[in-house]
DNA sequence: ATAGATGCGCAACTCCTAGTTGCATAGTGA
DNA sequence: TCACTATGCAACTAGGAGTTGCGCATCTAT
């Protein structure tokens, strides 16, 4: 979609005619009708003023779709980023509850002399927070490696 | 900063001068002169092809400085939301790890008749978990309904 | 049916301004 | 001092953005 095409939907949006748009830039209604045709560009002050009354970038606004759409992909990437880590950084902060609980009743038992043990099997108490936060740690590090901003 | 300005400061930061950028972008060097003065303004084709040279936005070249001032403030409120939230996410995290070994200490000596008791005041042991996990909870809902993107 | 209103596009014309050519100035290294 | 580079100023041209005027649909109410 190109420049012409894109003003004229982003103003049917609004529901406003070419008049309309035309009142609000001060040019006349027949200018309106050339860019949506792609006969005319209109002036740098008025691009501005149109990515304002829209809301909308001026990028969005002179780019085509294919140009923006990479763009859109770049940002999403950045945006991938903090999600996917905090799920790596609460899976870390899991192991390391598990391995205080584990080294509480270690502790337990040892001052204590008495005998209790944890439900669940020994493996997973021996193992289970060492993987977890090595996992976490790990996918933590390579999530903020991997998409960090050049 | 103004257009001119703005493209001065990029054309520089590359090490350019005015005729090899307009060699690039297939105009005369004098063109280049006038658009950094301020006298003109180039074609949009020509600003499209400036934001690809430069790598940056359209906006970045075209509005004032205050404009995109409010523009990153806006960003960064949404930037420090995640940040924020993991914060407090944290904290909750610790109140649970507290209450889980809390509770196992509390099971413990009910079931083997043994008074263990935990380093720490009793005050710190009741009440810690229960306001941390408040707190962390509280906060972390404050901070996601705050930035909540409108 | 028709008259008025609304919304939009085409054609011709005007005029502004972006871009060009040519010249001048300032700084720099041999 | 003489090239050489980098940039600005002045005059001119041309292309295109914007305007006026007209025509053509589509709706709606009388």
């Amino acid at each position: 979609m190109v420049f012409g095409e894109k003003l004229k939907s982003v103003r049917k949006a609004r529901g406003w005619s070419q008049e309309e748009l035309a009142e609000k830039l001060f040019v006349s209604r027949q200018s309106v009708s050339k860019w949506e045709n792609g006969q005319n560009y209109p002036s740098i002050e008025v691009i501005i003023k149109l990515s304002d009354l829209f809301e909308v970038t001026i990028d969005e606004l002179l780019r085509t779709d294919e140009e923006l759409k990479e763009k859109v992909i770049k940002d999403s990437k950045q945006l991938a980023h903090p999600k996917l880590k905090f799920l790596f950084d609460v899976v870390f902060l899991l192991g390391v509850s598990l391995l205080i609980i584990k080294l509480g009743f270690l502790g337990l038992n040892k001052f204590t002399n008495v005998d209790s043990s944890l439900p669940g099997g020994k493996f997973l108490w021996n193992f289970g927070p060492l993987l977890f936060m090595v996992g976490g740690g790990i996918g933590s590090g390579i999530v903020k490696e991997r998409y960090k901003v050049e």
